[in-house]
RNA sequence: GCCGAUGUGGCGGAAUUGGUAGACGCGCUGGAUUCAAAAUCCAGUUCUGGCAACAGAGUGGGGGUUCGAUUCCCCCCAUCGGUACCA
């Protein structure tokens, strides 16, 4: 028996028992199958997604489930609207930990996926969503990314056209080049020669094909990546934190290798540019923004003294031009080496091998200003004086073209290096027109600058990029921060790529009819010899018989979850990734909720292909996600003592009120305020860390003795908050102090949903995380508050039944009824569709206390009820919907509507103000006009105690407000 | 540093075309019921003063606009998230 013995006063036969009735109608909705969804051209269609899971070993905690539940009351509303409601559910089932998993373990990944999806698919039941299961995808799955791979071959086969602004097919390219060479083509490129037609027909077929790798959407090429020698493989930035990688923090260092990678700055301005086009919110937008980071500039070449090549460079301030004193290069740009000068050699070769001494997180945090002078000279294309060109690490390689023309009068850095380095400093910003104005602001009048003496600084931008382009000194460019995106990881678990190689070297993408190319079976996931994939190992399997190789990396789990959305729209189809009709139909998906760790890799792809299969006509919409919510975090509440440890005799000594000056010198002893699972004191849990004594099951002050294994100290919490230290009461009183911070094991403060459920029943679960507070704040999760939640669920089944009888009338309701039932359910409706579902919770409370108040359970007000409650508490509701006789699903029923003439008042009562500050009330009739209230108000007798004989100035009433008297 | 979000009782949070600040819930206090407890029900609960009626203060801080500001404008502070030698 659980603990719902809540139909209060009643024979125990006639409680209901959630666990019983969530069974029930789970299994019933599952038989009868009232979440499957067909296309239907007779009904609008409304596309509601979750980001699907990662499958982990640890499952679900409270926190997963908040974003579920808010789309899953969406869309359960949207369907009884009328609405055909797409709203799938799969997982993101390839990636790194089960690969880890099992290295250490010898189960081989698609066991314990296989495993881990069970037992979320469960969970995820018992939550009572409303997935179209039939519809479930997940990524490891050879139909689903034989589809991924096919996608990834159409990339290969085509290039980015900049003057059409789309994708077009390779043979297009081959097309112009075998008649124009390189001649007219504006096209997204690494190539940075031209050529004529002749000579690209000269090109060997090897040589062909690297050309091509120049320009294909997806393309191999030598780069530098994150390598991380204890995971064995190249991580992406976002898996770095600090340096470090993000699972198991181990060093991260810049490694050569060849890579795939996508042309993902092909499509930078478009990425850019339509986010105008979706609703989501402004920190996601701004988040892209930033990423995709583009500032307008200027390419400009300087000519190098004594040599042919030219030096290209990047500003933003080609204003500053005349201020150019120097330049400098990354230490790692192609031209060094020919820049230096026989001189300088030893000193350069030194300054190199210092860089390369260094990782990178050392690089980015010290900052340090260094640098060597290479011997050459530039010619500043301007006014024609040379400049001595040097290298320093604070140019980066990887931005711009990794150089420079360094202008130490308005740039911190350069100031800086020109300062160390006794390198002259020319002003050429006069700023006294703007005394607020720091270095940063792009304010001022230019000096010393020839031709744009006088000017303001923006118009001499401007000035400056004209004469640029009639001198041919360059042109004026966007630049971004984005990089194209590495593709290949060397790891086991995530798709093969498409891709063999024949004996001349020459890549050929596996076409459709021999997709999938399937992950090969094995036990030996150890990475391969020098960062080689693990698929290295299977020699038969690399080596095919035609004699071609296959490649051996795998994709990132980015690129499962780069089209997923696409999939759920026809998943079982084995002709295409999904029918045009299905996709027409779904369009695109209508609201996606989801966390903000994904806010820029997984929204950035998928954004990215789904562009590119736009410009393939392949689906009919230029964007994925038209809105996006970003469910806040539920976090934890840590709760600890501070405790401080005298360096004599190793004594702990509780504090209370600790000046936060002297923080540092104790340390908190972490505790766990368990209210849900019963505390059992004979088995207290411990762990110490650098001496920090943390933790422990408790609950409020039940005793509880806590060991630690490093100092072998007892200390024991009694009742009345007594601390005891290693058996002897110490007379000391502690106070507890609490946070609020993110779930983690090592806190103990990770809710299981589980729990929560075996005792409250789903609908209460759901409801109450919904209670909590608004969908996209993050909020602390407190069990406590729960309670209330189930009151109300209690008092609402309470309204159906006497004495454990259901007792429902057939009789009229009462305007008063009819007055909240109508109000409830106009607030509900706008509150879902505004995704505000703390509220409606509330008017939903307002409406049962009311309603119970008048011991309303007249069928008239319980249907609509019902119906009002059911996307909330699918199961209760059901239960009720059919105790009322019905013979179908509540949940295949309609959402009632409310009928404004319910909602008329006689009445209002009007605030009455002097000087803004409320004194009284008074009761007026609705139909009254503003001068016969004005008039009535001036007549109040009462007023004079707060008028003091002063006189009334001036009345304002605000119509169906309040009354405001001035004096 | 830059970008974004947030700041309201003991706690989670309501209220914005500017119009009764604190809905709803938790917690707490008192009462009913009970042998007792749990559960339930009723009442109270922003702070300060007062037995009370009531008065004053009050939405991170300081200014401003307005008859009226949690809401609009300016400056500042704090917290969280993202990003960072981005030329």
């Amino acid at each position: 028996m659980s603990d719902f013995c809540w139909l209060l006063g009643i024979n125990a036969d006639d409680m209901i028992d959630y666990q019983d009735i969530e069974s029930k109608w789970r299994s019933y909705w599952k038989e009868r199958g009232i979440y499957r969804v067909e296309r239907d051209e007779s009904k609008p269609k409304y596309y509601v997604l979750d980001m699907f899971p990662y499958p982990s070993g640890a499952g679900l905690h409270v926190g997963h489930p908040l974003g579920y539940i808010a789309s899953d009351i969406f869309a359960r509303h949207k369907r009884m609207n009328g609405y055909n409601v797409l709203h799938p559910m799969g997982f993101d089932a390839f990636g790194l930990p089960a690969e880890e998993y099992a290295l250490q373990t010898g189960i081989h990944p698609a066991i314990s996926t296989q495993e881990n999806m069970s037992r979320y698919r469960e969970q995820l039941s018992m939550l009572g969503f409303s997935f179209d299961w039939s519809r479930e995808v997940y990524t490891c799955d050879p139909n689903y990314y034989r589809w991924t791979q096919w996608i990834f071959v159409q990339l290969f086969e085509h290039y980015y056209d900049n003057a059409r602004q789309k994708a077009r097919p390779i043979g297009d390219l081959i097309e112009h080049f075998d008649h124009h060479g390189t001649e007219g083509l504006e096209a997204s490129t690494s190539n940075k020669e031209e050529f004529t037609a002749a000579s690209w027909k000269a090109l060997s077929p090897r040589e062909k094909d690297e050309m091509l790798m120049h320009y294909r959407l997806a393309y191999k090429k030598i780069g530098y990546v994150n390598w991380c020698e204890e995971l064995g493989t190249v991580l992406a930035n976002d898996q770095i934190k600090d340096g470090l990688s993000e699972r198991g923090g181990h060093p991260v260092i810049q490694k050569a290798m060849s890579q795939w990678y996508l042309r993902i700055t092909a499509y930078a301005d478009r990425l850019l540019d339509d986010l105008q086009e979706v609703d989501w919110s402004n920190s996601l937008v701004a988040m892209q923004t930033n990423w995709i980071g583009r500032s307008y500039g200027t390419a400009l070449y300087f000519p190098i003294v004594g040599h042919e090549e030219q030096l290209e460079i990047f500003t933003t301030r080609i204003d500053t031009i005349f201020g150019a004193t120097y330049m400098v290069l990354a230490p790692e740009h192609d031209l060094v080496e020919q820049l230096t000068t026989d001189d300088q050699k030893e000193e350069v070769r030194q300054y190199i091998s210092y860089v390369q001494s260094k990782t990178e997180i050392e690089r980015m945090s010290e900052k340090m200003v260094t640098g060597v002078f290479t011997g050459s000279y530039a010619k500043n294309p301007f006014n024609q004086e040379d400049i001595p060109i040097w290298i320093g690490e604070y140019v980066l390689k990887d931005y711009g073209t990794g150089a420079i023309m360094a202008v130490p009068s308005d740039d911190e850095r350069d100031q800086a290096f020109a300062k160390k380095f006794g390198l002259p400093i020319i002003d050429v910003i006069d700023k006294s027109d703007y005394p607020d104005a720091g270095l940063h602001d792009k304010v001022g009048k230019v000096i010393n600058s020839g031709f744009m003496n006088g000017m303001e600084l923006k118009d001499a931008i401007e000035a400056g990029n004209e004469y640029a382009v009639q001198h041919g000194l360059g042109r004026a460019v966007a630049n971004f921060k984005m990089r194209d995106a590495n593709f290949s990881r060397q790891r086991y678990w995530g798709e093969p790529f498409p891709v063999v190689y024949d004996q001349d070297g020459i890549s050929h993408a596996v076409q459709l009819e021999n997709l999938p190319v399937e992950l090969p079976d094995t036990n030996d996931f150890k990475p391969g010899k020098g960062g080689k994939s693990p698929l290295a190992h299977l020699t038969d399997w690399v080596e095919m018989k035609n004699g071609f190789t296959r490649e051996t990396d795998t994709m990132p789990a980015v690129a499962g979850s780069s089209w997923y959305y696409l999939r759920y729209m026809d998943p079982q189809n084995d002709q295409e990734f999904a029918s045009q009709e299905n996709i027409h139909y779904w369009q695109s998906v209508d609201l996606y909720v989801g966390g903000a760790e994904h806010a820029v890799a997984h929204l950035l792809y998928a954004r990215f292909w789904h562009k590119f299969l736009f410009d393939k006509g392949l689906v009919p919409t230029n964007e994925p996600f038209k809105k996006l919510i970003n469910q806040g975090m539920i976090q934890g509440i840590i709760e600890h003592i501070l405790l401080k440890k005298d360096s004599d005799n190793n004594e702990f000594h509780s504090a209370q009120l600790v000046p936060s000056d002297e923080l540092e010198n104790y340390t908190k002893l972490y505790v766990h305020i368990d209210l849900v699972t019963n505390y059992n004191s004979s088995e207290p849990s411990y762990l110490t860390r650098d001496g920090i004594l943390e933790f422990c099951k408790w609950r409020k002050f039940e005793q509880a003795t806590f060991k630690s294994p490093d100092c072998d100290l007892k200390v024991r919490l009694s009742p009345g908050g007594q601390l005891q230290i290693d058996g002897d009461e110490c007379d000391i009183q502690f106070q507890t102090l609490s946070e609020v911070g993110k779930m983690s094991k090592s806190r103990y403060n990770v809710i299981n949903p589980d729990e929560v459920i075996n005792q409250y029943g789903t609908d209460c679960f759901r409801i109450y995380e919904m209670f909590l507070g608004p969908i996209e704040q993050s909020k602390p999760w407190d069990t406590q508050g729960i309670d209330g939640v189930s009151k109300f669920l209690r008092k609402f089944i309470d309204l159906f039944h006497k004495n454990g009888q259901l007792n429902i009338s057939e009789e009229k309701a009462s305007d008063e009824e009819l007055k909240i039932i109508h109000t409830v359910i106009k607030k509900v409706n706008k509150d879902i569709e505004d995704f505000s579902f703390n509220t409606a919770v509330s008017a939903m409370m307002i409406a049962v206390n009311e309603l119970r108040k008048l011991g309303s359970n007249k069928i008239e007000i319980l249907d609509p009820l019902v119906r009002l409650i059911a996307p909330f508490a699918p199961f209760i509701s059901e239960e009720l919907w059919s105790r009322l006789g019905n013979q179908s699903s509540v949940h295949l029923s309609s959402f009632p509507r409310h009928d404004e003439s319910y909602l008329v008042e006689n009445t209002i009562t009007y605030p009455i103000c002097i000087n803004g500050k409320k004194r009284t009330v008074k009761e007026f009739a609705a139909d009254m006009n503003q001068d016969e209230i004005e008039k009535m108000v001036r007549d109040m007798e009462e007023l004079e105690k707060w008028l003091n004989g002063k006189s009334i100035r001036k009345v304002i009433v605000v119509p169906k407000r309040m009354v405001n008297l001035v004096v």
